[in-house]
DNA sequence: GCCTTTATGTAGCGAGTGCTACAAACGACT
DNA sequence: AGTCGTTTGTAGCACTCGCTACATAAAGGC
């Protein structure tokens, strides 16, 4: 991508996180990166492949902020590391990344097909990832990372709707073998 | 409620069943109750309020919905009252319900507080309703049913994403104790 | 019969939507 | 110097948005 469209981009994915993708428009967004909704149409082509190329954007950046806080402290078994995984996946600073994925969903849910494949995209990759960094020998760990994940999910979906004390409890009994 | 008020939601429900809440707008919703914009405000004061009369009415209805669903067969033990669950709340009949029920945690997760008090109130019921009728005698029936609810959402989001068959592996292996 | 309250239609306001037509500036190349 | 492709600004189109002003009925109490 062209230098230009990629700052571009840059500067928009902070107006989303901010604001939000589902009803973002071509004029505020051009406003964040510093130009004009004409210009947008002009480089991106549409508004949808715009929104497309932001998407991926943020998918690099969580993949990006998962490694590092990851890495910040090394799980010692699944219950920590699930334990971690939900701590950082709803901790206040990913928030509106978490608000925008549950806009993709839902976008995903009404078979918006640019939503779709990113939404499908960013739970393989998720369990890919998940897989490939659990703490300790697993007989099937495709299988752990997908149990993980669906706590995971789900403990944010009840953050989201205002029951995190629920999350959390459900997080700490989980792998308690 | 005033009953013209009262069949006019039952109205607009079937259109946001349809179209979706995220970005239903008046006109369309009027026309759907047989009436007009106009008379919209006038009955319902703004379109906020509108939202919130339409969420309670789908409350309402997912209740019934529920327990007719879970009525009909009665899971033996934990493990097949929540394939149920699963089975239940993932079922196409109850897709548009579960895109609007997307759609609130997206807006949520925003603060847009009509949708945070919508979704503390559903999750909240959900949980009690899970622990009423869990079919085993149970230690801690609560955190069962918390448990449950954080795994069906899970799956939930999964199937969501276009990736239902790992919301089954998921399902399947859970309380194989 | 009058008068107030409730209900409804018509028209429109100001703002915002994605996108386009037209033209001008600009740089690189011949 | 002239030409051509790229980039940009200005203006606007046709439309939708939530909501309101105004006028008109209809209905019920005195």
């Amino acid at each position: 991508m062209v230098p230009a469209k990629q700052a571009m981009v840059q500067a928009m994915v902070g107006h989303v996180l901010q604001h939000g993708i589902a009803d973002a428009s071509l004029r505020p967004l051009a406003q964040a990166a510093g130009t004009s909704d004409r210009m947008l149409i002009y480089h991106f082509g549409s508004k949808q492949q715009l929104i497309a190329a932001i998407l991926i954007e943020l998918g690099e950046m969580f993949g990006q902020v998962l490694e590092v806080q990851f890495a910040a402290r090394r799980a010692p078994d699944r219950r920590s590391c699930l334990a971690q995984l939900g701590r950082i996946t709803r901790s206040p600073d990913l928030r509106p990344m978490m608000r925008i994925w549950m806009q993709i969903l839902a976008a995903s849910a009404a078979g918006e097909t640019a939503y779709v494949e990113t939404g499908r995209l960013i739970v393989d990759r998720l369990i890919a990832w998940i897989s490939a960094h659990l703490p300790e020998a697993d007989p099937d760990p495709d299988q752990t990372a997908r149990t993980m994940l669906v706590l995971i999910e789900g403990s944010l979906v009840l953050d989201m709707a205002g029951r995190g004390d629920v999350a959390d409890a459900v997080l700490d009994g989980a792998f308690r073998s």
